[in-house]
DNA sequence: TATTGTTATACTCTATAACTATA
DNA sequence: TATAGTTATAGAGTATAACAATA
């Protein structure tokens, strides 16, 4: 015989609370929404800063090589680029007949360092929230949960 | 004057390898991803799989409440309830004219037993991986970064 | 043959606004 | 007046398959 609680008045019990993939899901997710609402003045989303940032760190690279880095299929990088590409932010130079070479242009880099910015002090916001525990174990943690993605 | 990097050739950069909201969202997607395939067989889906633990948790409760403890919109439970609803895992009945207690069938408890049974066998890999590094302290940092979901 | 870029497509998740009905 | 459930809709994100061109 298991008893009924009574949910409705009483708070939830959770019984997802003690789960590593759910807890790490929501506090992405709390994240995710807080950079969202961060890089709203640039108009440019969460991802499309991140790929700001990786061709502002390597001139010159692939669509393919982003990709791969950041763990997105190569068929998705097409609007990602198309729409940096369409706001002036990122200019394409054929390599050889079939990659390009990719850099930011001057409007681009311009924006990428507004968006670094506003990336450092997102993360200083939530790293104020942490004060006591350790952020660098916290992050090679996390590092040993990630996994390449295939593609 | 900055130094072109010949990317192409070489491994790139990755400049948000230091950006606790990017390890996140790579950590909770490859967690994220090795769930939904030890779900497959199952039939649900990650989200499913976690309302029918509240639900096994919170017999009687409402889809407000879910939604409450999950930082889920309430117009987005309504698909999720309907198709557990159709697969014969949850039962609605009516409390008063305007919410229904939700409550696991008798199927619903058997697919239910199954995929925590699962949850644990994921977590547990997960776990392996992070030998040696404290996984409760992991668990209350990733509690401090999340915020409640405002409706 | 493997890789790059692309098109098309579909599914899920998420978000908003608006409506009904009930407490 | 606030809450529960719903509908409709729109926008991301993500996944697959297939194709052309090139290395």
């Amino acid at each position: 015989m298991t008893m009924d609680t009574p949910a409705s008045s009483a708070p939830l019990a959770d019984p997802m609370a003690h789960r590593l993939g759910y807890l790490l899901r929501r506090a992405s997710s709390t994240m995710m929404a807080d950079l969202g609402g961060a890089l709203t003045p640039f108009g440019v989303s969460p991802v499309e800063a991140t790929v700001l940032a990786v061709i502002g760190a390597n001139p010159g690279c692939t669509q393919s090589d982003i990709a791969r880095l950041l763990g997105i299929k190569r068929a998705n990088m097409v609007p990602i680029i198309a729409r940096l590409g369409a706001e002036g932010l990122v200019e394409k130079t054929p390599m050889n007949g079939r990659s390009s070479a990719l850099r930011l242009t001057a409007a681009g880099e311009s924006s990428h360092r507004a968006v670094e910015e506003t990336m450092d002090r997102h993360e200083a916001r939530f790293e104020a929230m942490l004060a006591g525990h350790d952020i660098a174990e916290l992050r090679a943690t996390l590092m040993l949960i990630i996994q390449p993605q295939e593609d």
